[in-house]
DNA sequence: TTTT
DNA sequence: TTTT
């Protein structure tokens, strides 16, 4: 069906670490945990309330995977946009049973480190924070280009242009 | 947790007409069961793929209940924005099992038909659509307010500025 | 900066059918002007109130000014999501001027028709929706792939996994 | 028309301190001035490179507008969602002037804070962030509910519930 | 004018 | 299992 949307925007912490799995055929998936939470207060009693939602995140690409291996550690806040899909298989006694997760996928999907330092809090870490940007590929542009520079016959109306740079358009 | 997010955003068809549930205190959760679907060429065989996903769906708010009931059925194209919850529940065999819906909750969630059942009709404008909504309070503005007529004692720089009604801003 | 996120979302109609200008070093751009509007009740007089906003998107993705060009008309309704870009030029006068547009990049962008019709055509209109697309390298997948068939030494407990095909990961 | 959605969702820095206007009426407008920006490489000559877009913010909600005015400064980093509107306005020579901002308004918006100011530090910790969680009646739910104890006549099947608790749904 |  |  053309016209359809799968989208799911993420900011939270990890709970742990993330964790990488490699195929036989030397495909990677890289699973985070994610916890975002919100908090209110109660109608009645005024009590301040608080729940957390906790969700399993796979990623299916390469150089967003690699931007998790070597960036994210437990307590990281990230912001992640991805796709949601369950799958199914069967447990022990043959039962099925679903489990539907937060996937990344190449071109379609993003993920930025959002505190550039210490998810360790006590020293360790160190970090330095950015991944050299943007994440390649996937989520950030190749090239800067624009409106051309138009030259253009006679148009006498100023109108808005940009810089032609000497990259190929597109 | 400040700062954190939580946001699924779904555009897909209706597998089934809304199911509503009431519950002993009055209060309803309106089910639906939503279809994305994306297409590609096999990257190898150049065939042409498709891939259906599930997504099932809990209002708990009153209006967008409502706007459900009343106007979605089967093969209907909605737009969504709801948040990921996952819950736990037991099994007969009293295993722990999991959930995992877009849930839209009052304030913070949208629903909008996408197809008013074909505001073009035959041509001229017709219209019909819309479902008088967009305007209950959980997707849409209460009152029209802006930029204050400022009056404004000596700015001799002009500025933008937008039309003051007199209704009471915020 | 790492860690900063520019998007815009929108749903709306074409005022227009899309133009498409040409560089002199072969690049396009397509550029739509889209209206969104919202409806709401005055709070105080019941009213019914509407408000129509107008966008101008540019296209800088050549697969997406493709679909943009071939499947959309004046009247066409879609879904996108692109980025704010606001671009400084001089007026007759040689005053600072700007501009805000929404602007689809590559491989961060997407683009997809939401009725599979027309109502350009002339009133007739048909169709048939889709641009066999949202495969475009811009928004879809390019092959599908997932949770490797695991083979796996010796975990005895069942585990969720996906079909493993022999499509390359990554 | 029903059916359309216009927002906007960015992350970025505060470029200075936010601006609060009142109006006579005793409405407020808070004015936020926020940067992303986006790295890359030069796909020619390998050279990293950066843009920065800025964006206008104008915040039209009341609680919203007093978590920007109270805990954002210059530096901060925030997340928001608000929805684009372009002004229409006349300079000095009488000439039509368009600004497009991105406003957040009641109901529709959210914003949140993403830097407590430094939970690395060092290991004090510090902090301070948050600001009473999740901005008031305009992002936070009010109350917790969700599917009700069913009681229920006979469903034999187990099946997933939620806690129900003694507010009153919706 | 921010941030990395 | 995170974070405030």
């Amino acid at each position: 069906m053309a016209g359809s949307v799968n989208k799911v925007i993420l900011i939270g912490n990890l709970g742990r670490d993330p964790e990488v799995r490699t195929f036989q055929n030397g495909g990677k998936v890289c699973n985070l945990r994610i916890a975002t939470s919100e908090t209110w207060k109660d109608r009645n009693t005024g009590e301040r309330k608080e729940r957390t939602e906790w969700h399993s995140v796979a990623i299916f690409s390469e150089p967003l995977a690699r931007v998790a291996e070597q960036y994210l550690r437990k307590g990281s806040k990230v912001y992640l946009e991805g796709q949601l899909e369950t799958r199914k298989w069967q447990d022990q006694s043959g039962q099925d049973r679903y489990s539907t997760e937060v996937v990344l996928r190449p071109y379609t999907s993003t993920l930025t480190m959002l505190d550039g330092r210490g998810e360790g809090g006590g020293g360790g870490g160190g970090q330095g924070g950015g991944y050299g940007g943007g994440g390649g590929y996937d989520s950030g542009p190749q090239d800067d280009r624009g409106y051309g520079g138009g030259s253009g016959g006679g148009s006498s109306q100023p109108s808005p242009s940009r810089d032609l740079d000497d990259e190929i358009p597109f």
